[in-house]
Parts: C-alpha cells; structure tokens; sequence
DNA sequence: TACTTATTAGACCGTTTCGTCTAATAATTC
DNA sequence: GAATTATTAGACGAAACGGTCTAATAAGTA
C-alpha cells in the first residue's frame, strides 16, 4: 500500500527494471507460432511434442515456457494466430471489388488449394485438426475453435447475401446454411486431399457445390 | 527337408503342441478390438496409449504384443474391422428393397446420426479420425484409408446409379462425382458434429446435398 | 553505477510412452 | 504322462513426454 497511489489498477505505470516488450515483437515468441503452425497443421496436436517444436524454432525451453503457461496455452495462441492469418487470406478474396461475390469465393479456393500444393497437400487446416482431435484436447479449444469457425461462416455468408442482391444466386436459398454446409464441406474437402495428397477432392467438392447456384431451387 | 513331404508349402498339416485358435476366436483380441475402436473413434490414434486400451479391455500387455505386432498393426487391425462393422451398415441400409434409392441414403444418415447421439457426439469416424493424422502416421495406414472410403464410395456410387435408373435422380449428374462429394461432406459434417456436440451439421450437410437431387441441373 | 525486471539457456525431474523379457498356464498330440 | 506350442501375465527398460528450476544475460530506470 505504500505504492504510488494507483487506486484503479488499471495501468501501473511507474514501472522499474526492464520493460516487457509487446507480445509479438519477441522473435522468440514468433518463431515458435511460426514452428508450431506448421507442425500441427501437418500432424496434431497430440503427435507433437514440445522438444520438437523447440528444436525447429531454435528456441530454448525456457523461452517456451516464459511466453506461454503449458502445451495446452501454446495450441490457443495458435488458435489466434491461424485465425487472424486466415482473416488476412479472406480479405484478400471476400473483399476484391473487381470480382463477383460468387467468383470471389472461388478466388478464395484457389487461394487455398495453391497454398496446400505448396506444402505438397501435407498441411491441412488447423481448426479442422484440433477439431477432430477435441476428444484428447482441453476444454477451452472447443469454444475456440467453434469461434473461429463460425466467423468464417459469417463472412461467407455475407458474401452469399452480396450475391443475392447481385442477382447472381437465387433468394430461395438461405446464406448462412448454404455457408455452414461450404465450412463442413470444405473441411471434409481438405481433410481428403491431405489424405491422398491430392487436389481432387478440392475440386470435386468446389465443383458440385457450385452447381447448387446454377440449378438453384425456387422455394 | 525331413519332413512329412509337405512340397507345396501352402499347409502344413501335421501341426503338433496347442493349435492355435483363429484369429477372431480369441476374447482378448475381440475386447482389444472394441476397446481400441471406442478409444481411437474419439481421441485419435497419437493420443491414445497402448496401456491404456489394455486397461479398458482388461487385457495384460502380453497378450495384446502377442496377437499385434506393434501398435501400428493394432491400428491396421482397427481400420479393418471398422471397415468390415460398416460393410455391415451399409448393408442394412442401402440393400434396404421397401425404400427408393436416395431414401435408402437419407436412412443410412439417420442411422449414422443415432449411432452419434448414443455416444453424446463425442465420437467420430475412424476413417476421418486417422486421415486428419495421417501426418503422424506410419505409411501403410494411407493405402488402408483410401481403401476403406473408395469401397464406400463406390457402393454410394452405385446407389446414385439405381437412383437413376429410377428416375429418381437426374441423368444429367455423374454418379462417382456425386458419391465421393458425399462422402467428403460427410465426413466434414461428422468432424462438425463431434466439434459442436450436436446433429445440426450433419443435418445441414444432408439438407443441403440432396437439394442437388431436387433442383438439378441438366448436363 | 546500482538496481530491477525480462528473457534466454538448458540441466534436470517425475511420469508416461512403446516395446521386450521371462515365467506361468492352457490346450493340444504322441 | 511327456512333449510341444499358444496364450496369458506383468515386471522391466530405454526413450520421450510436459514441465520446473537455477543461473546467466539483456535492457531498461534511478
């Protein structure tokens, strides 16, 4: 209490020793996100081990263990980070004014699928992952990945209502299931074609989605 | 060569001790094999423990490296009876003679949607499960999966065929298209459904596909 | 400079991992 | 019964697991 009287303790600020830097700016922290997406999108969660995480981001386990509580806080910073690059990804195709919405949304595919084919379709989706893998992970992961998920469902769903309004798709069909049916079968599209590391199934599922707007149904 | 003259090599008859009992005849790899399924259907191959499939299907660790190699050919084993225990449903459900062919499809869903509930939604598709970690998984398990979803497939791809000869479904559609976007949304709406703990997904998905059937277009 | 805190560094710990090993028991044939 | 093989039983081992700990170093303030 001999403090200097900072009675909302909201900020503290005559702060002493060395600053604590902003969260992203530590290398550190950056290179072992960096490291862990690419391990857990290729292989899980539970099939990949802390050590091995350190080893390819070159960062002791005292940085590790420094920058996040447990293994378990760690998969929930990935979380975020996947969602904020996937929010980047969808920007770059939801909002590209010289393209149709539905052809936006095509544009986001392909998007997808060149950036699998860069890994050789053995990376998959990180929310799909965790997701099947929820039985083994804590219970935080549920909400978040449900989270993430359903932002993406949203947007899309925007887009869909954008088509609407362009003409481009029939007002029978309603947005937000025709963008929760795109997610879960997108994700089972993803799923098969880091099976057979292949882009096919991508094709085949984008290919008969897309016939639900040509043949559309009146009611 | 001082044997019984056994030139063919193909059975040796003259076998003498204790015979060794077929391979499904034993209890203890039954109990490991059920035990296994209900563990790997809802965690994962990489987060469950050989130990720990022991424990449920109280089995000593002797017997279970006795009848498996390894815990890699355990999970080969797993795929196998999977895939026999699903010949089995989809038996049930699409040689089913007093329903349509698409109505034989909507009664496999709602078979596979009560089989969830039974389990709160907590467990998954094998098949699916497996091939999300095929990155951690050794290599033979990627021929086995394909395996398994192609017989599916082509048994769908069938029923989309008689579906046809009905008149029930548009000649203008291509059967293998159709049946392997099927399973490929399927999957992604189990996955789904195992996410949220709810059936919604998978009605969704089917909601949505069979609008295919009714709106489809021509060529 | 002296002090204070952030961050790095990796040795270390207890537990769990998959798999092996030896011994006991069961089911046959001779 | 004797011999032979199948199966059960679980103690044990080496390596990997997530996580803790102490010490060193870095980066600021007073």
């Amino acid at each position: 209490m001999t403090e200097t009287t900072t009675p909302h303790a909201v900020s503290e600020k005559p702060r002493r020793g060395r600053p604590r830097g902003a969260p992203d700016a530590s290398q550190a922290r950056r290179d072992l996100i960096r490291a862990g997406l690419e391990h857990l999108t290729e292989k899980g969660y539970s099939a990949v081990g802390v050590d091995e995480i350190l080893k390819a981001a070159k960062v002791p386990k005292g940085s590790f263990y420094h920058h996040f509580r447990s293994k378990a806080d760690f998969g929930l910073a990935l979380i975020a980070a996947y969602d904020s690059y996937f929010a980047g990804l969808l920007d770059q195709a939801f909002l590209d004014r010289g393209r149709s919405p539905l052809d936006r949304l095509r544009h986001f595919t392909e998007m997808a699928e060149a950036g699998m084919a860069r890994h050789g379709f053995r990376r998959g989706c990180l929310v799909g992952n965790l997701g099947q893998e929820m039985g083994a992970l804590p219970d935080d992961f549920r909400q978040a990945l449900i989270g993430v998920l359903t932002t993406w469902q949203t947007r899309t769903a925007d887009l869909f209502r954008d088509a609407q309004a362009c003409g481009q798709l029939s007002a029978g069909l309603d947005p937000d299931a025709l963008a929760q049916a795109f997610w879960i079968g997108w994700e089972g599209a993803i799923l098969r074609a880091k099976l057979e590391l292949s882009p096919a199934p991508l094709r085949t599922f984008t290919g008969l989605f897309s016939r639900l707007f040509d043949g559309g149904a009146s009611p």
